[in-house]
RNA sequence: CGGGGUGUAGCGCAGUCCGGUAGCGCGCUUGCUUUGGGAGCAAGAUGUCGGGGGUUCGAAUCCCUCCACCCCGACCA
């Protein structure tokens, strides 16, 4: 490719409305153009980049058996309405009709059509296992689409579905597919870390996101580093930090804590560690009859630590909330403490409130607590003598760095993760809500077990981006760079002798399969170099007179503080020596 | 959806308070000079000032309205 002929568009400075990094780049690139919020084109330069991406998951996708297909972008209500999803999904599915006004949906996902595919193609378990895939565009109406092409509204995405004959065939297809993804990051030359990951209403344990690690990642994901336990936040089981609860050694007392209404305050002004205070959250459940009619409110009193946060994904597993819960209402509190948020806690409620306590403040003693009366706490708390015994003990707050591992080996750390990647075993929900079946060998009709695989296509160029910058712009792992090699030659018109030795280092480093660029614009080298430093083309060879008088040109690789001279014949053997290293 | 903000040339911005017919930097075009880290000089092109309506002799500017885009938004007791 000659630069000339190609569309390149590079800008100085950002739009304005860019926040994150890879955006700004990948705008000031060239790559992308907005159109509207969260809808992007992707220029000739972008695409490149998706279309390796997209390859790199096909063949890795062939190679374990999955076969590649493609669904409607524009998907019939009907099948929506058999899985319940039409209505469950909220305004996230977008919905449109036609002119014959009959309802369809942009596919955020394809569980229905594929399912219906299914019940419709695989009639007998010799047809199992099957794992269609397509690599589409998905649109999903975000609430507030942001950070660019991270969490934009439409976006492409590559997403399986394994059809299997029983559960345990079903984990053989979860396992082929998470080492698939293994591979697949590993080529794309991204640093990633598969972490298990919540199950929300499946249940179950087959569910892994593969986050790609960037400080600037949405996702917080905890490790072990002693370990190989690896988990979401939202599932990352925190453990009792105290082994057992001590012997009461204060009496309980009462104390004004004037308008101190956080933890942090309150251990603050009594010169007590913020550890010994518990934090009181209420939430609340709308209770319905069994005519599924409203039938009052159940308020609930969740304690944790002062030090620590509550989980709202782990509180969503408690019995009695399993249905959804929301924040309790200022007035709901009042009528059921007695008093306003602030001062709130477990000990003489106006109303009954269920309790539920953290694992760590069940075997916490002399604690701190609200006294539900405005601008008072009680000190030295302790369950049973002060109090009942919680009625629910649970595992509901987030873990810290520095938790012990819920294996026992060591402590934990966090990081945060973009995720590009979700495994997941779906089992019967959608062929039971869609009657989708086969005839197993003993001539019954079973429902398949069903699994389903995505990869952010995309986002793994805004999350590669994240994880790979500088000041001067991206730096591409070079198995999804636009181009892997760039030639800039320095005087390209006036030199005779640069263009020749340009031209033939492009035309042999194509030879050999690699996808270089050969830089003819005649841009002075300031220019050339800034531009394909933005860009992020990991290698460069530059060549110029001054060079050729000593029969050398330059290379630079992205990363590489300085170029190092190399012989003009040995030049395209050297890049391609590079090539092979990365 | 609620709150806030911004819409002026491809991009970044000034001008709006105080009405007088639109400007700066980058980019773009042409010419000359220059040529190893975003060149210099000269000449130029590009604007429904987000849309519509209103006030006024006159509106980017004041008023009404619509739209788009951006930011923040559970709780953290």
């Amino acid at each position: 490719m000659r630069a000339t002929q190609f569309h390149l568009f590079t800008l100085k400075e950002a739009p304005s409305d860019a926040e994150i990094v890879s955006q700004q780049l990948m705008l000031r690139a060239g790559m992308i153009r907005k159109a509207a919020a969260g809808i992007y084109s992707y220029q000739p330069i972008g695409l490149r980049s998706i279309r390796k991406v997209e390859n790199i998951v096909r063949e890795e996708m062939n190679r374990a058996g999955a076969l590649e297909l493609t669904m409607p972008m524009v998907q019939p209500a009907e099948l929506w309405q058999e899985t319940e999803r039409w209505d469950k999904m909220g305004e996230e599915l977008l919905r449109l009709k036609d002119r014959h006004g009959r309802d369809f949906a942009l596919q955020p996902t394809s569980e229905e059509v594929v399912t219906d595919i299914a019940r419709q193609e695989l009639k007998s378990y010799r047809q199992l296992p099957k794992n269609f895939y397509q690599i589409q565009t998905k649109f999903r109406d975000e609430r507030r689409p942001r950070f660019g092409i991270m969490r934009g509204r439409e976006f492409l995405m590559k997403d399986a579905y394994s059809f299997d004959r029983s559960a345990d065939a079903a984990g053989v297809s979860y396992d082929n597919m998470y080492a698939a993804y293994c591979r697949i990051f590993d080529r794309l030359g991204l640093d990633y870390r598969a972490v298990a990951a919540d199950t929300g209403a499946i249940g179950g344990d087959r569910s892994h996101e593969f986050q790609v690690i960037a400080d600037t990642g949405e996702d917080a994901i905890v490790y072990c580093p002693d370990s190989d336990y690896a988990a979401n936040i939202e599932l990352a089981e925190a453990v009792a930090l105290l082994p057992s609860r001590a012997a009461a050694a204060q009496d309980l007392q009462k104390s004004p804590t004037p308008g101190r209404a956080t933890c942090a305050e309150v251990a603050d002004y009594l010169e007590l560690p913020l550890a010994n205070t518990v934090k009181s959250l209420v939430l609340a459940t709308d209770d319905v009859d069994e005519a599924g009619k409203p039938a009052g409110v159940t308020v609930w009193l969740l304690l944790v630590r002062g030090d620590h946060e509550l989980n709202e994904v782990k509180a969503g597993k408690i019995d009695g909330l399993k249905a959804g819960f929301r924040f309790a209402t200022e007035s709901e509190i009042l009528a059921h403490f007695g008093c306003r948020p602030g001062y709130l806690g477990p000990i003489g409620t106006q109303k009954a409130v269920r309790v539920v306590a953290d694992r760590t403040v069940a075997s916490m003693s002399d604690f701190v607590c609200g006294a539900n009366e405005e601008d008072f706490h009680y000190t030295g708390v302790n369950w049973g003598r002060d109090l009942p015994e919680p009625e629910l003990v649970a595992d509901i707050r987030n873990v810290v760095a520095g938790d012990p591992s819920p294996d026992g080996k060591g402590v934990l750390a966090i990081q945060r993760g973009i995720e590009v990647g979700h495994v997941f075993y779906l089992g019967t929900k959608y062929s039971k809500a869609m009657n989708a079946t086969f005839l197993d060998e003993d001539g019954k009709p079973k429902h398949f077990e069903m699994g389903c695989y995505g990869i952010g296509v995309t986002r793994i160029l805004g999350a590669a981006i994240e994880q790979n910058h500088d000041g001067r712009g991206i730096i591409w792992p070079a198995a999804i760079a636009p181009f892997e090699v760039v030639i800039c030659p320095v005087g390209w018109k006036k030199s005779e002798a640069v263009r020749e030795a340009a031209e033939k280092l492009h035309a042999e480093l194509l030879a050999a399969g690699v996808d270089a660029i050969l830089d003819d614009r005649d841009e002075r080298p300031g220019v050339m170099f800034a531009d394909w430093e933005l860009i992020g083309v990991p290698h460069r060879v530059t060549i110029g007179d001054r060079g050729l008088k000593e029969g050398q040109t330059e290379y630079q690789g992205r990363r590489d503080a300085e170029a190092s001279k190399v012989a003009i014949a040995d030049t395209a053997g050297f890049v391609l020596d590079r090539l092979r290293q990365a």
